[in-house]
DNA sequence: ATCGAATGAGACATGACTGTCTCACATCAG
DNA sequence: CTGATGTGAGACAGTCATGTCTCATTCGAT
C-alpha cells in the first residue's frame, strides 16, 4: 500500500502550505520519520514536491469527478464543487504558492487540465445564462482558485473557522459581496 | 533623492513575485545594475526585502488614503479602493506570497493595519446594510485582498489584461458570479 | 531467542547563495 | 589633464540545505 507513503505526502503539504521554502528536516519531522527514511522514500526534494504536487492533483481531479461537474444545473455544480473541494483547501494553498517556486512541466499540464474543467464549467453556465458573461470564463475559474486558496490558508492559519470555510467560498464566489447585486 | 532606491525596490517586485526565492543576481540584473551595487543600497537580502515590503506596504497604505474608504457610500469606496489598488496589484501579489517565507514584525505590524482598515470599511458596509452580514467583515477583507494577488499574478503571467483588471475584481468580488445573485 | 529488514542518528562532502573584499574602469567636476 | 566618486566584475570564505554514506538500534517474523 502506498499509504505510508501518502501519509508523508499529507503531512508536508501541511509544512510546505505555510513555508514552501521548508528544510527537509522540518518536512520529515512533521511527518514523524527521519530525514535519511524520507529520502528513502523520496529521493531529493525535487521528487518530493513533484509527488506532493501529484497527490494534491490527484485529488482535486477526484473531487471535481465526485462532484461531476459536467452535468446538471451549473450554478449546483458550483455549489458541489466547492462541496467537494474544500477539504483540499490546504492542498489548493500549497499549489498555488509551490508554483512559484517550481517548474515542472508534467504537474503544470495537470494544473492546466484540471483548469480547462473548470474553465468549461463556467463557459457552459454562461452560456446557458447562470453565470455573468462580462467576466471571462478563465477569470472566473482562477478566481475561484484563489478563493480557494485563500480559504486554506485562513483556516491552516485560524483566522477562519473549518466549518465556515464551505460558505464563505460558495457564497462571497457566487454572491458577491453586495447584499442585493444588481450587475450592471 | 530616493528615486533610484525605489527604482530598484520596484524592479525588485517585479521579480519577487514570480519568484519570492530568487538569488540576489537575478534581482539585480533585473534591476540593471551589478550585485555590488544592489549590496550597497540595501545591506543583506533581509534588508532588501524588509524594504521592498515598506515600500509596498506604504503604496498600499496611500491608495487607501487616497479612495478615502472611511468615508463615504461604503460601495463606492469600495470601488474607489479597487481603483487605487490596481495599479499595486503585483505588489500586493509579492506581499502575499513573500510572507510565507519571512517573519518582519514590522511589515507585520504594518499590514494588520491596513488591514484593519479595510476590515472596518466592510464592517461599515455591513452596518448600514449595504454588505451581506453572514460573511465575516474580516473574511470579506482577505478575500478582497486574495483576488487582489490573483489579479496581480494574472495581469504578471499575461492571462489577464491589465485594462481588464479593476473590471474583473470589482465586479466579481462586490457582485460574484451570477448573472442575478440573490443571496440565500 | 535469532535473524533480517527497516529505521534513526549522525558524519561527511557538495553545491548554491550570500557577505565581503579588492581592483579596474567610466564619468564628471575642477 | 587630474583627481574623486561611483560602478561593475570578479575572487574569496562562510553558511546552510542537500545528497550520500555508515552504523547502531528497533521491530517483526520465524
Amino acid at each position: 500500500m502506498a499509504t505510508d507513503r501518502d501519509s508523508v505526502l499529507m503531512a508536508a503539504v501541511g509544512v510546505l502550505c505555510r513555508q514552501p521554502t521548508a528544510a527537509l528536516d522540518e518536512i520529515a519531522r512533521a511527518a514523524g520519520i527521519s530525514r535519511a527514511t524520507l529520502h528513502r522514500l523520496f529521493p531529493g526534494r525535487d521528487a518530493l514536491v513533484h509527488e506532493v504536487a501529484g497527490l494534491a492533483l490527484r485529488r482535486m481531479s477526484a473531487a471535481l469527478d465526485a462532484a461531476y461537474i459536467e452535468q446538471g444545473d451549473p450554478v449546483e455544480a458550483v455549489r458541489r464543487l466547492a462541496d467537494a473541494v474544500i477539504p483540499d483547501a490546504t492542498t489548493a494553498a500549497f499549489l498555488t504558492g509551490e508554483s512559484r517556486l517550481f517548474e515542472d512541466s508534467e504537474v503544470t499540464a495537470a494544473w492546466d487540465r484540471m483548469d480547462a474543467r473548470v474553465t468549461a464549467l463556467f463557459l457552459r453556465g454562461q452560456q446557458s445564462g447562470a453565470f455573468r458573461v462580462e467576466l471571462p470564463a478563465a477569470w472566473l475559474s482562477e478566481a475561484f482558485f484563489d478563493l480557494l486558496a485563500g480559504v486554506g490558508w485562513a483556516v491552516q492559519e485560524g483566522r477562519l473557522a473549518a466549518r465556515d470555510s464551505t460558505h464563505a467560498l460558495v457564497e462571497l464566489f457566487l454572491g458577491g459581496a453586495l447584499r442585493t447585486s444588481s450587475p450592471s
